[in-house]
DNA sequence: CGTCCATTTGAACCGGCTCAACTTCCGTGG
DNA sequence: CCACGGAAGTTGAGCCGGTTCAAATGGACG
C-alpha cells in the first residue's frame, strides 16, 4: 500500500508547498503538525459517502480521488477530480455534499474538522489559500462546464487527454523530449462519469484516435501521443495552449 | 435606468447582509465606503469582456449578470448567473476570465482591484466572506454539472425553472400563499446557454411543460406554476426539495 | 400599420445511447 | 502450467433525443 507516513513532519512533506498549508509560517506549521494525523485508503474504496457526518478535513498526500454526484437511477457525474494537495472538505460544513472516492490508493493528511477551524480562525494564511485554491477548483469546475454542455464526445476525450498531459507535465516536469506518453489514471467507466458520456462512447472515440494515428495504446491504460498539435486541435479549444498567443 | 445610487452609504446598502462586505464592523465598512463607486449598465451590455484587462472587483447591488464562455466557432456556454450580493472579479488575477453581460439593468458596486486587495490584507473578514461565497458558487457549479452532464433536456427546464422559484421565494418570501407565479429573467437562447441547450428544444420543453397543465404562461416571460410536486418530480433530483426529509 | 426580434412549430437528420456479444487481461486455484 | 472466472474494454446494430434548418407566429414599438 502506500509508504509509512506516520512520522512525516510538515516540513518535509512532498504537498507542502501546494496543500492549504503552503502558506503557513514555521510556528503555524508546528500548530498543524499536532493536530494532522494519517489515513491511507485502498484503492476502489469510498472516502465519504454523499450525506455522511463529516468530522474531518483533509489534504490529498498522494494518490487520486473523484468528487461525484449519483442520482436515484443510478446516473453519476463526476464533478472533481482530486489530486496531491488538493482539499477534501468544507469548513463550516457537517455533511459531505458529495461521494469521494480513491481510484488508485490514496494517503490524506487530516485534521479534525473542529481544531482545524478554530486554527484556522487565527491563522489568515489557511484561510488565504483555501480561498485561493477554492477559486482556482472554481475555474476548473468552469471549464469542465462548458466541456460538458456544448463539447462533442471526440472534442471532450481529446481535452481530458490533454488536461491530463498538462498536469504530468507540470508534475514531472519531464519536458518536451521524447515522445508524450502517459498512463490513464482512470478506468473508461471513470472516464466517461468525468465526461458526461458512456464508456462504450469514449471506448470508441478513443479507438478513434488510435486507428487515426493521433495516439497509441500500449495495453489497455498506457498512452502514447505521435501527434500533440493533432490532439490539442480536437480539444476545440483556442489557440495552441497559449504557446503561439 | 437603474435607480440614483450615488451617495447610498454601505450601512443602508441592501446587499449589506449578504455581500462580500457583510461580515465587517462599522470601521471596516467605512474603509470599503470610502473606495467604493458605482457603475450602472443597461440591459444586454457586455460589462467585461473574457481577456480583457480588469482592474477593478464589484458586487452586483441590483440587476442580473451572466457569466459565460464561447468558443470560437460561437457555441456559448452560460456558467454562472449573478444575482444581487454576488461578487464580480477575481482578487489577484489581472484578466477576466469569462464575458460578464447585464441581462437587465444591473447597478454594481465598485472597488478598484489594487486598493481592494489592500484592504483585503487587512481585513480579514472580507476574505473569510470571500471564501464562503466562492464555497457556495463551486457548489452551484458542481450541482450545474450535474445537469449538464447527465440530466434531459426536460429535467434540465424543469430544474431551471425550480431553481429560478427557490430564488424568488428566498428573496421575495411570499411564503406558499397562492399559485406560485414569477417572470423569467431570461432569453429563450439565454436558458439554452446556460442548460447545454438549443433554444428551439428550450421551446419545445416548456411548450410541452405548458400542455401537460404543469405550467401556464402569460405572455412570453411570465410563468404560472400548477402543479408545483409535479415540477419537482420533472426536475430527476431525489427528495422534494428538502422538505420531506 | 409595418418592422423587428423573440418565440414557436415542423420535418429531417445525426451523434451518442442502449443493448448485446465478444475479446483481453488478470489473478487464483487446481 | 493451464483452466477457470471475472472485471475491464471493445465492437456492432439499431434506436431515439436533441439538433439543424426552415418557416410561421406573435408582440412590442415607432
Amino acid at each position: 500500500m502506500a509508504s509509512d507516513t506516520t512520522s512525516i513532519k510538515c516540513g518535509e512533506c512532498p504537498i507542502r508547498h501546494r496543500a492549504v498549508c503552503s502558506k503557513c509560517e514555521p510556528n503555524e506549521l508546528t500548530s498543524l503538525d499536532s493536530l494532522k494525523y494519517y489515513r491511507t485508503v485502498e484503492a476502489g474504496q469510498t472516502i465519504v459517502w454523499c450525506g455522511d457526518e463529516m468530522d474531518f478535513v483533509a489534504s490529498i498526500v498522494s494518490g487520486i480521488a473523484t468528487l461525484s454526484q449519483t442520482m436515484e437511477d443510478g446516473r453519476t457525474q463526476m464533478v472533481g477530480l482530486l489530486l496531491p494537495s488538493d482539499f477534501v472538505g468544507r469548513p463550516g460544513r457537517a455533511q459531505a455534499a458529495y461521494d469521494v472516492t480513491a481510484t488508485t490508493d490514496v494517503t490524506l493528511c487530516c485534521f479534525r474538522k473542529k481544531p482545524f477551524e478554530e486554527l484556522m480562525m487565527r491563522t489568515p494564511h489557511i484561510g488565504q489559500r483555501l480561498l485561493e485554491m477554492t477559486l482556482d477548483e472554481l475555474d476548473a469546475a468552469r471549464e469542465w462546464m462548458l466541456l460538458l454542455g456544448r463539447k462533442t464526445a471526440r472534442e471532450k476525450i481529446a481535452t481530458l487527454l490533454a488536461i491530463i498531459i498538462r498536469r504530468d507535465a507540470s508534475l514531472n516536469l519531464k519536458a518536451d523530449g521524447g515522445p508524450l506518453e502517459f498512463d490513464l489514471p482512470l478506468t473508461r467507466e471513470a472516464m466517461a462519469d468525468y465526461l458526461g458520456l458512456t464508456l462504450e462512447t469514449v471506448s470508441r472515440q478513443v479507438s478513434a484516435l488510435k486507428r487515426e494515428g493521433v495516439i497509441e495504446l500500449r495495453g489497455k491504460r498506457h498512452i502514447i501521443v505521435h501527434d500533440m498539435d493533432r490532439l490539442l486541435e480536437e480539444t476545440g479549444d483556442d489557440s495552441d495552449g497559449g504557446i503561439l498567443t
